[in-house]
DNA sequence: CTATGAAGCGGGGTAAAGTCCGTTTATGCT
DNA sequence: AGCATAAACGGACTTTACCCCGCTTCATAG
């Protein structure tokens, strides 16, 4: 037998990874991000501690999962959602309006995002080389430039940077939200408009 | 008595807090950073769990506490070293400059400043205003323009972000990182020469 | 339908972070 | 010098992430 299919999952393994992660909402919803325990979510569950870690590796793991389903939407809008954020506008456009969007979605998502963070692993959210690639070739498409991957890194950070390393303050109120996010989607534009100009 | 003097930090304090950043930084050299237990200094120190707590909080706490030494020395480069670091150069020139140190300084001091990564705590390496209002207040002299100050946090995080978040290999040698900074040193210098031509 | 083997499950065990509070000690004052 | 006091110390205790391995359950072949 080819390792082509390694066999399909258990269909129990299915259900109780469903489980967990709706349980896993329900608890960050009720009490915050870390009053989400391997322990009490095992339990709240009604399943072995052992489960939840065969499922999920670490904690942090926990949190990858719940953002990786918001994510895939996310990356769905983008590659055919309509424009300028989806394809079919000027690249420098969609560039601008990627940024925007992506530092919605990760004021959003900023407390799962943050205990998605791990001591020892590369890279948090989603999965950087996705938002890192995109960049790349939009600025390739619409302003050439030496050194694009480096750039591209860069921009990267300075996207995803500020909501996971400075601004991570959980006492945040919808007002000061909104302004957070003009600030930054406002300089991001700035940012993008002269570098490209 | 006033404020003013709150009395003298006592001087077994002192020694003692010295004593255990010595050894930390030995346990680091030895065994690399999580090998660094607050147990296991503890007890390499002679000295009890709580006093270890005590002194920096948090496990973040010690490796910030090491950080901020060298973080210091850097800084003083920046406000009196020789240009383009320091003061006597154009702005812009001296913005690239100090790019192109900060993402050297923070090459070498990589481990250290992951390991400085706290769950919940605002931010991690150095005070983040002091290399957020040097860039700004270089950007303003030397390209104003709107929304300066969320630029610089953007152009804080293109700098620290990249080391911090997705460059996290700690099984890196000697030619990778160099290629690493040539990369990202080069990059950097592109964002500033585009963004404020 | 049953056998079988692999995937999944459970929960006790370990190690490390962080808390607490009774005890010790440096310091400044008399 | 002796004393009062606040600071510092120590280490037991609690909580939590994560490991491990024997047991159970599902899925497939016969």
């Amino acid at each position: 037998m080819p390792f082509g299919k390694p066999r399909a999952e258990r269909a129990d393994a299915v259900r109780n990874r469903e489980h967990l992660l709706k349980t896993a909402r329900e608890m960050l919803a009720e009490c915050g991000a870390d009053k989400v325990t391997m322990d009490g979510l095992a339990e709240r569950a009604c399943l072995g501690k052992g489960t939840v870690f065969r499922h999920f590796g670490t904690r942090a793991g926990i949190f990858r999962a719940l953002l990786d389903a918001d994510e895939r939407r996310f990356q769905e809008q983008v590659m055919s959602g309509p424009p300028p954020l989806g394809p079919g506008a000027e690249p420098i456009d969609r560039l601008i309006a990627y940024g925007r969007a992506r530092i919605a979605f990760l004021l959003d998502h900023h407390v799962i995002a943050r205990a998605a963070l791990d001591r020892n692993q590369p890279a948090p959210v989603g999965d950087p080389s996705v938002t890192q690639l995109h960049i790349r070739v939009l600025l390739q498409q619409g302003a050439p430039m030496p050194n694009i991957a480096g750039v591209a890194i860069q921009l990267t950070a300075a996207l995803e940077g500020p909501l996971l390393l400075y601004l991570s303050r959980p006492d945040t109120d919808a007002n000061e939200t909104a302004e957070i996010y003009d600030l930054l989607a406002d300089a991001w534009q700035t940012l993008i408009e002269r570098l490209t100009r």
